[in-house]
DNA sequence: GGCACGACGTA
DNA sequence: CGTACGTCGTGCCA
């Protein structure tokens, strides 16, 4: 038995934290209707913060009442100095109190009255009834409240990072205890208040005379005593110090409509709360608050079950007649196995039915009955499945001869759409945070049916347990996924892709490896001769592949120029160096530079021979649920970043070749497919008219930019509307786009006003995208595709500024990434359907390649530029070039 | 063996 | 002070 917490009272100093929000957000936050909320919601997503991380059992707002007040009638330059409340902060406040009124917090205030005063009241009368007492202040005459049981919550930054101002933490920051203070404050002055202090006396002096005294008026006594032009300071401004000292004192018996026991937190008024956040578009901050509604977190933890399940044990006809008896019910399946594309195997699976029966079949000793109605349950598209990584499993099943078909749900994909920016998607921590529930077999005792025949080493039940837990699992995502209006995609898009992507990936391409070993040992020798130069140039070796040493060379041995500043020093990047090289012309550096390509360009060719299979080919992986955007990625290796601007990097291109039985390869891209979704969801009639017209992109954007005919853009010109289009998709700065073009930030910011006074259409899409986004809490992709981005509201302004990038960015990556998904789809789909050999093989971002039987090279380049084209009805064409060879080089064009 | 970091390849 | 990824080597930790 433990003891009763001891009460927690949170006490809000509602102006001055309101006041910090109103400017820690940008004001562009309104509503759909115009209304501004940037102080409201900074408030509210504060409180939210406070409520989760202090667990308060009392709370109360108090808030600043009256023009007039003691301190402006004692002294009437008091706060004299401020500039008047915005007229879009005033508006707020009384949004802030209606927010309160919805979680039933008290709003307090009293005519003549400040809010610190108030809440010094309360926090003395709570203190002396034992309670902890938090006050959340911007407010620095708070910091003399503070105790053993008060602290003070003091925004250090925005509101969002607030510092625990302890006794201790005050004498650590000011030299005083907390009682002090207001002591300190009055020699050192307090501007915004309008409270000139000693000239000369800071707060270190303060302190020290404070501590050599004991406290102020002891040093006004024996003001005579401290010597120097500080003591003549002293003196002379004594009066204005007393003065100073009366106005910093909180008053701590003001007569007030509550005391601390009727500020017990009474949870949220759901129906008030929905109708004020949905007026005010919280967006994703009703959740966020609704999560610490007190009313909610008071309910006794439940002790956490662990998912049940019943293993069945299947008798002499194996798992055909389970089977059988559930025709038609959406069964959980789990393989346990080593899910490689090339080298896969599967040892187990586990069966799960909706109500917690299961069984679990070994697949290295079936006899042939068993492995005959496995098989056709399996291959079977009309019995439907569960799984939570379908194409994993695929692998696993295609290495033992089985085929999976009949997939209609796939939580690991579906936890995917839903929550796109998470690292992983582990089975166990999805069961933890979706059904509250353990990912652990029952204990044995519990279950009498667990230990019978099959063996005991407990894999079996772990299997059986997960493929339960992915059935539960699935019932809750399908509520999730339809939530969030990705049913249709999940469905018609992300799950048959899967399957396409299986098989992809158990084609592989075909290298030629006799070709990557001559590579390998040229461009060995190369990194060798490289090196050695390097060498020569310093006099001395060292390991540059160490950016550590490589300091040590350039800037101490070597005396260059300092670059770029990073954590451990400062960079050798690429960029750095060329640069360094234009000023002292070191030969070293072009060795080094040199030696960087080249042995990069090794060891790829190095990891791609690492990664031939047995059957001469590559097969990568394509990871379906890492890019946040929709895309896919490649590992194992990675056939997404083979080098290609380069005529080194070139080679290794050649290395890609058509494989036994095929005629040549074939590689589709999409031209400009970022910018033709720009232009079609921006509908900037210039950047759609530039589409349709058929002239290249870059001239038609660079004569409306530069004011002259197309057949006049140079080449400089050219490349400079190239940067900046392209660079707006990723919300480029104008310094960012003078640092890539190398002119001055003036002629870049000049650039892009020249390029948005023609392209209006642009800038008020990207506006739009993030605000929206900061309204809904989401951007969406032409499918539909969601990313949810809750840094747009951040206070902190990196954080926010990179939300806003990502929101930019993630509808127009995302939509490429939706329509070559869809293209992936109708190309194998009209392939199977021709009965064509040809067939997809590698997919990277907007290209595609695929292995072109004898014969089908007309059809085949006519089915992918159909599918291509047609994978979304845009307002500008898509267009999509072919090309084919033997290798993937000499199919590039 | 695992981690963070710098560097750099692709779209 | 430009988005999205994966891989490699170094240097440092346990």
């Amino acid at each position: 038995m433990s003891t009763a917490a001891r009460p927690r009272l949170l006490l809000i100093d509602g102006h001055s934290m309101a006041f910090r929000a109103f400017f820690a957000l940008p004001d562009t936050m309104v509503t759909s209707t115009g209304e501004v909320t940037n102080a409201v919601y900074g408030f509210t997503s504060m409180l939210t913060n406070l409520l989760r991380d202090e667990q308060p059992t009392h709370l109360a707002v108090a808030f600043d009442a009256g023009r007039q007040t003691f301190r402006t009638e004692r002294y009437p330059e008091y706060k004299g100095t401020r500039s008047p409340t915005p007229e879009a902060f005033r508006g707020q406040v009384p949004l802030i109190r209606e927010v309160l009124a919805a979680l039933q917090v008290p709003s307090i205030d009293r005519e003549g009255i400040e809010a610190d005063d108030i809440l010094a009241t309360l926090a003395g009368q709570a203190e002396a009834a034992g309670m902890d007492v938090l006050i959340c202040s911007g407010d620095r005459d708070s910091l003399q409240l503070v105790t053993e049981h008060v602290t003070v919550l003091y925004p250090i930054r925005g509101v969002s990072e607030l510092a625990r101002m302890t006794p201790d933490a005050v004498a650590a920051k000011y030299g005083v205890p907390p009682e002090r203070y207001p002591d300190l404050a009055a020699l050192v002055g307090e501007t915004s208040d309008n409270l000139p202090g000693v000239p000369g006396v800071g707060p270190g002096v303060a302190a020290k005379w404070i501590n050599q005294y004991g406290d102020l008026d002891a040093l006004l006594e024996q003001q005579d005593s401290v010597t120097g032009k500080r003591g003549e300071a002293l003196r002379e401004h004594a009066a204005q110090v007393r003065l100073n000292r009366e106005l910093n004192a909180l008053l701590r018996d003001v007569e007030l409509a509550y005391a601390p026991d009727d500020l017990a937190l009474r949870g949220f008024d759901r129906d008030a709360l929905f109708r004020v956040a949905d007026a005010l578009q919280f967006g994703p901050l009703r959740e966020r608050l609704i999560a610490v509604d007190p009313a909610v977190q008071d309910e006794e933890p439940v002790a956490r079950a662990s998912v049940s399940v019943t293993v069945d044990v299947l008798g002499a006809d194996g798992p055909g007649p389970w089977l059988v008896a559930r025709r038609g019910d959406r069964l959980g399946l789990v393989v346990e196995g080593r899910a490689h594309p090339a080298d896969g195997d599967a040892w187990s699976l586990a069966v799960a039915d909706p109500s917690g029966a299961a069984i679990v079949v070994d697949l290295t000793d079936l006899d042939p009955r068993a492995d005959e109605a496995l098989a056709a349950w399996l291959g079977d598209a009309d019995a439907p499945k569960v799984l939570h990584g379908a194409k994993a499993a695929w692998h696993e099943l295609s290495a033992r001869g089985y085929t999976l078909r009949g997939v209609v749900f796939d939580t690991e994909l579906a936890a995917y759409l839903c929550y796109p920016d998470q690292r992983g998607y582990d089975l166990g921590e999805l069961v933890e945070r979706l059904l509250q529930r353990d990912l652990v077999p029952a204990d044995d005792a519990a279950q009498g049916t667990l230990d019978l025949a099959l063996d005991d080493t407990g894999e079996n039940d772990r299997s059986a347990t997960r493929a339960a837990a992915v059935t539960e699992l699935a019932e809750v995502l399908v509520g999730e996924t339809g939530d969030r209006g990705a049913t249709g995609l999940l469905r018609d898009v992300e799950i048959p892709l899967s399957d396409v992507l299986a098989r992809m990936e158990r084609r592989g391409i075909a290298a030629d490896v006799p070709y990557l070993t001559e590579l390998e040992g040229q461009f060995g020798d190369q990194v060798a001769r490289e090196a050695q130069e390097a060498y020569d140039a310093i006099g001395r070796e060292v390991n540059l592949g160490s950016p550590k040493q490589l300091q040590e060379v350039l800037f101490d041995q070597l005396a260059m120029p300092k670059t770029k500043k990073i954590k451990t020093g400062y960079t050798t990047d690429a960029a750095a160096l060329a640069d360094l090289f234009a000023k002292t012309e070191h030969p070293f550096l072009a060795h080094l530079l040199a030696h960087r390509d080249v042995i990069r360009l090794r060891q790829t060719v190095e990891g791609l021979l690492k990664s031939v299979a047995a059957d001469g080919r590559i097969h990568t992986t394509f990871q379906q649920t890492i890019a946040a955007t929709g895309r896919l990625s490649s590992t194992d290796p990675n056939l997404q970043n083979i080098p290609i601007r380069t005529e080194e990097g070139r080679r290794i291109r050649r290395a890609f070749v058509v494989g036994e039985g095929y005629e040549q390869l074939l590689t589709a891209d999409y031209s400009q497919i970022e910018m033709r979704i720009m232009a079609h969801l921006s509908g900037d009639a210039g950047l759609v008219e530039a589409f349709r017209s058929g002239e290249d992109l870059h001239r038609y954007v660079g004569s409306r930019v530069f004011e002259v005919d197309p057949a006049d853009v140079t080449p400089a010109m050219r490349s400079k509307v190239k940067a900046m289009s392209y660079g707006l998709a990723y919300g480029l700065s104008a310094f960012g786009l003078s640092q890539q073009l190398g002119i001055e930030v003036s002629e870049a910011s000049g650039l892009m006003q020249d390029y948005f006074t023609r392209f209006g259409g642009v800038r008020e899409y990207l506006a739009g995208v993030v605000e929206e986004a900061r309204a809904s809490g989401y951007t969406a992709t032409i499918l539909g595709r969601r990313r949810y981005l809750p840094d747009l509201t951040s206070d902190n302004r990196q954080r926010r500024e990179m939300a806003e990038r990502m929101a930019l960015n993630a509808p127009i990556q995302g939509s490429a990434a939706d329509l070559i998904k869809v293209a992936m789809l109708g190309v194998d789909r009209e392939i199977e359907r021709r009965g064509l050999a040809s067939r997809l093989l590698l997919q990277v971002h907007d290209e595609l390649v695929l292995e072109v039987a004898a014969g089908e090279r007309d059809e085949v380049e006519a089915v992918v530029r159909e599918q291509m084209g047609a994978a979304a009805d845009l307002t500008v064409p898509l267009d999509v070039s072919v090309g084919v060879g033997r290798s993937w080089h000499e199919a590039g064009h």
